[in-house]
DNA sequence: ATGAAAGCGCTAACAT
DNA sequence: ATGTTAGCGCTTTCAT
């Protein structure tokens, strides 16, 4: 820099207010500068404007996997929205390692970001107190359990979600449901399904609920054939996930059974496969492009008010998409 | 920093020995600075420490997208091998944007990042001069078509993905091939279909190569309808991505015929559904985690001897996994 | 084993 | 509109 000044004969601020596109220097002289930085092939180097302005126009993310649809969509969304403001997007996933986790945070508190955005909870709620008071901007989403209201969080209503896939069958007529959830991450997905049908005065008792132990489509899979056996013959199947849905469809068609003549099957989320699936899945779409506008919206919005970002709760309500897994039940 | 040092009676200088573990610090001032330490709450500034080092322990990576299995789990392997040696991730993608890739390459080669992993191709072709020389060790991954001479890359042997699913076929004993691709982009995997045939002296001709415009499951039914109509009934189908693979075997149904028994279908990528498929996707599983580790374990060397990584070509080969959807053709 | 000084490349505040 | 002077918080010599 001090190079580029010497040769325009100017001195670096000068330079400095050029490169920044600052409206402060004669035309005369910004030509000049530019000319010299051409020839110089000069670059600016960041890291120094970063030491002296205290920022480095780049945003943290915490995120258990980007190996999931739903997570690599909101990435995704979040670094385009990020882009579009200048910022950068330090990544980190946290593949299910809480040690992991806190390392990362630590890591990134270090003032090489800032903000933060952290999604997903199960690896880091025991983790939070530690996101509170770094002075940084934070912003929590997809936090499925037990949102802190020391933050602000922004996710999906996931009740919500799970009383909609439970409306649904009721509507359809469907008086008994039998619900396959990876519990305990699901509970919540799971007393939505459970008021939906409540508000009718039915119930879902707790034999008809089984544990998934993973939200995948073998998980699914096996849990069905479980429940198919145990509860005779179900006419309504509630998947905590669309990947666990899949698996359902399987478990169904395996025991002879058609989907959904015979059982209707509702999942969550929304992922690629659900519309190609046979049948198509009915399913609760989590909005996740909503959810990380909101997100990025508000740490933006604490980045530019040099403060933490104040406490709240932003609910995305989901929607129910109906295709073909869902029907009323027969007789 | 110096708030430290004064309250454990040393300078900075000790301090800053003490933070990044050296052992030429007495166990008796170490443990005073420890104490100062975390009665301040120090952290340390990592950005002027960067300034300082000039090194930012952090590695740019430029990819295509991250909402597709193949690219999400690439990115997934490089962050994880990264954080194993302290290296952070910063993740930008193209979206098929040339300009938004072009405006990436451009701010990250600013100092502020001490590698550079560059992924796919199609977007930033013609910016590989722009990667060349800015001093930055640079690799290339998941380079299909045309990787150039000036850089290292590590990517697929995708002529040998198309190879091993034409040789399958042929090993079969199909005589006849229709091929459903995302052309041009995968034209060398038609290729290799095609040279599997070519050995055993069998033409591939170019009415029998029909373009899906994207690869996607309804690109593939689209095309697959189209190349049913017009070739009658081919018995094998090979297609360029498991994507549009899922897409055929739709349109085969649909065209009253079963797979494999009318038609085998086999694909390349292997991404989760493929195992999941009505039936099971025979595929040529691309070798994504390893072809990540070579890639990071370049780049890692290219930043240990801070200077450019020599150009270098490095292919993966690609594994067949061989599932339900192909079998020999009927009669 | 510890201390003192210089500087990484830039921006900020003031002066001209 | 441009120049001058101080840092930003750390690491790196080089002394001691």
């Amino acid at each position: 820099m001090a190079d580029v000044a010497k040769r325009a004969g100017v001195t670096k601020q000068t330079v400095s207010n050029v490169v920044r596109g600052r409206s402060v220097v004669s035309p005369d002289t910004r030509a000049r500068v530019e000319a010299a930085i051409a020839e110089l092939g000069y670059t600016p180097n960041l890291v120094a404007r970063s030491l002296a302005t205290g920022t480095t126009m780049t945003v943290g993310f915490i995120v258990p996997t980007i190996v999931h649809p739903f997570y690599s969509e909101v990435v995704e969304e979040v670094e385009t929205l990020l882009e579009e403001h200048s910022y950068h997007l330090l990544l980190a996933t946290t593949r299910g390692d809480g040690e992991r986790a806190r390392r990362h945070l630590a890591s990134l508190s270090s003032r090489s970001v800032d903000a933060l955005l952290v999604a997903g909870d199960f690896d880091l709620s025991d983790g939070v107190p530690l996101l509170d008071d770094h002075g940084l901007p934070v912003v929590l989403c997809a936090w499925e359990i037990d949102p802190p209201d020391t933050l602000p969080v922004v996710t999906v209503d996931y009740e919500q979600a799970g009383y909609l896939a439970g409306r649904h069958l009721r509507e359809l007529g469907h008086r008994r449901l039998t619900v396959i959830a990876d519990l305990p991450a699901h509970r919540i997905r799971v007393s939505g399904a459970r008021r939906a049908f409540a508000e009718d005065g039915l119930d879902v008792p707790a034999d008809s609920v089984f544990p998934a132990p993973r939200a995948t489509p073998e998980s699914g899979y096996e849990a069905a054939m479980l429940a198919l056996s145990a509860t005779g013959h179900p006419t309504a199947v509630f998947a905590s996930t669309d990947a666990i849905a899949l698996g359902v469809i399987e478990a169904v068609r395996r025991h002879g059974l058609r989907v959904p003549e015979d059982v209707s099957v509702v999942g969550i989320d929304d992922i690629p496969q659900a519309s190609h699936a046979h049948p198509p899945l009915t399913t609760v779409a989590l909005p996740k492009r909503q959810m990380a506008q909101e997100a990025t919206g508000l740490l933006l919005r604490g980045i530019a008010e040099s403060r933490p970002v104040p406490p709240s709760l932003t609910l995305i309500t989901p929607e129910i998409l109906v295709r073909e897994s869902s029907a009323p039940p027969i007789g």
